[in-house]
Parts: structure tokens; sequence; C-alpha cells
DNA sequence: TATATTTTGGCATAAAGTGGTATAATTTGG
DNA sequence: CCAAATTATACCACTTTATGCCAAAATATA
């Protein structure tokens, strides 16, 4: 489960150190090196795979032709990236997902069990 | 249970010893040597892992996807941070939680049943 | 009082986080 | 379809922080 508070800085590339507790839990619980990030409300939430992939089952299941399912669905998909876990133990995020979370130089990353909440430190 | 008022040094580096009688009680009924320490109020509080995930538990089974629950597991999950106890009994206390909390080179450590309160010694 | 245990300080080592740059891949415009 | 520009990836090096270990000091126990 992810839990704690860290402040990360990135890179004028748009990359952030992924707090090695976090990486732990990853490889640990879910034996992998992968998290999907994508734009919720303010503020960007990184799952592994695995915890994405049953959302993307629940979204399955629910009525695809309903306005209000399409739409959620267009809104969580479309922000979704895949971002793999490189060497240094960081994570590229990119241009668009940094201008939705209006992400600058400090992030303030936050595990909230099944996922991790980043945020621009205000 | 824990139970009893105790006053230990900080290091420079963070560190405090968890005292014998709160170690073996982590030992004998809860089989593990890590905690959890949080911030509450103006002092820190250290669960073992197993009540502390009890707490995690409860909070799993509400709606992920409602606003105010969210906001309460942020506030409560943003601030626990993982402390495993090294071979001379000790935890790393990070900045960040010693900030909170105003700890400097004193503290007073309280058994309160199921967790321990760390207080700076004022 | 002697012995064992606990607590503490210090230091060496390891790991984590950060920044830079070079190369590869992708996108864009002509 | 190619070349230029942009973006992503890999790699290296430095700084900071955390961890492990040893041993001295303090406290408890016999």
């Amino acid at each position: 489960m992810f839990r704690g508070r860290y402040n990360h800085t990135v890179t004028n590339t748009g990359r952030v150190s992924i707090p090695s507790k976090f990486r732990e839990v990853c490889r640990d619980k879910y034996g992998e090196e992968t998290f999907v990030i994508t734009n919720f409300d303010k503020c960007l939430v990184a799952y592994p795979l695995k915890e994405w992939s049953e959302i993307e089952t629940k979204i399955s299941e629910l009525p695809q032709f309903r306005q209000d399912v399409s739409a959620f669905m267009r809104y969580l998909m479309g922000g979704a990236v895949d971002c793999p876990i490189d060497s240094q133990g960081r994570v590229l995020i990119t241009q668009s997902l940094r201008n939705h979370a209006n992400i600058q130089k400090e992030v303030v990353m936050i595990g909230m069990l099944k996922k991790i909440e980043i945020w621009d430190k205000e």
C-alpha cells in the first residue's frame, strides 16, 4: 500500500523521481515497474499497471452508449500514459500531463493506498 | 498493550530509540518490528504496522472516487511513514515528521494501548 | 558490586535524489 | 519522403540522506 508524502523536483525535461518507498511497493506487491499516469481533478494520479487494468475492466462493464460514461471514459482514458520507471527510479511526465496539473518545478507525491497522487507544490 | 512514559533523545540524523518495553510488545503481540508513524494534532503517533493496516482496510472500503473520501485519505495517508526498527532498536523519524511535531533533541514517548504518542519535551 | 541490557553517539557505507549531456526516437514542416 | 526540430531515453557524476555497524555511556538486573 502506498503511503506517505514526499516532495520531489522535476527536471527541465519533465522527469521526476518516484520515492523509493513507492517503487518498493510497486516491485514487491505488484511485481512491476510501470505506472499509468492520468489526470484527475486538479492533480495527476499514478496507478500500478495492475490496478489500472482493474479500473479499465470496471469501466468496460458500464453501459458504453451512455453519454456520461463515454465522457468519463474519454476523460480518464484520454489522459492515461504508460510511464515505465527508468534505471534511476524516475518517470517522465509528459508535457500535456504537466500542463493539466500545472506542474512546474516542485511536486508533492502522496501515497493513497492503491494509487499515488501527484500535485504541484502550489 | 503499550503503557508508560519514557524520555529519549534524538540523534542529529533523527533517530530515536524505541523503549525496549515497547519493542517487546511489538514483537510479542504483533510479531513484527515496524511502526507506521504519522502526525496527529501537535504530536506524532506510532502504530504497529498491523494496527495501521486495519485503519487502511477500513478506508479502502469507502468509495474511492468521492471527493470527501479522497480528501480524508490524503490527509491521513499523506502523513504516514513506515519506520522499521533497526538492529539497535531505533527508528528514523523523517525531517518532515520532526518539523510537524516540533521535535528537537528530547522526546517523550507515551504508551497508549494500541499506539504510542511521541512528543517533543516541550 | 559485577554483569547484562539498553540507549546513545559517531563513523563508514550504501542508497536515494538531482542535474547534465549525449544519443535515439518521434513528430513536424517543407 | 527527407531533414530539421522536438521530445524521449539512457547514461554518468555529484550531493544529500538513510542505513548498518561498532563501541562508549547509561541504566537496569542479579
